[in-house]
DNA sequence: GCAAGGGCCTGTG
DNA sequence: CCACAGGCCCTTG
């Protein structure tokens, strides 16, 4: 049958609502994977999930994390090395300062992939 | 339910 | 740096 009715009665098992969730897990996963002082951008993230080319749906789902994760979202960048989130905004702030701290150096948005670049870099 | 606009995006020109 | 298109999701009307 093409096409598989699910029950209204009990639609315990259902894919499509929970799938949001799955994906979310997935970044959450890698994201919590990224070593300290390394970064990694959002494109990435949303490969190793699994997740195609959805880079803007990791971005989506960073800017709604809860204010007490233990997520590493700094460490979370765009292309290039490229930092989107505006200075003077207290996430942007948070990230620089972070990553600062972890002895990631940041010079005008920018930070230096191929030497803080992962899973792609030379921490090994 | 569809169209339009927007968002921590990305790549090309 | 700006403009466009490609992809994904949410909010409005």
């Amino acid at each position: 049958m093409p096409k598989p009715k699910p029950p209204a009665s009990a639609p315990v098992t259902d894919l499509g609502l929970e799938s949001l969730q799955v994906r979310r897990e997935a970044i959450f996963l890698v994201i919590a994977q990224v070593p300290e002082g390394c970064v990694i951008t959002y494109g990435d993230v949303a490969r190793l999930a699994g997740l195609g080319r959805s880079a803007r749906l990791v971005g989506r789902i960073l800017s709604q994390l809860p204010e007490g994760t233990r997520l590493p979202w700094h460490r979370v960048i765009a292309a290039a090395g490229r930092i989107s989130l505006p200075i003077g905004t207290v996430s942007g702030n948070e990230q620089r300062a972070r990553l600062r701290a972890e002895g990631v150096r940041i010079h005008n948005d920018r930070v230096d992939i191929r030497r803080h670049g992962w899973p792609t870099g030379e921490q090994s």
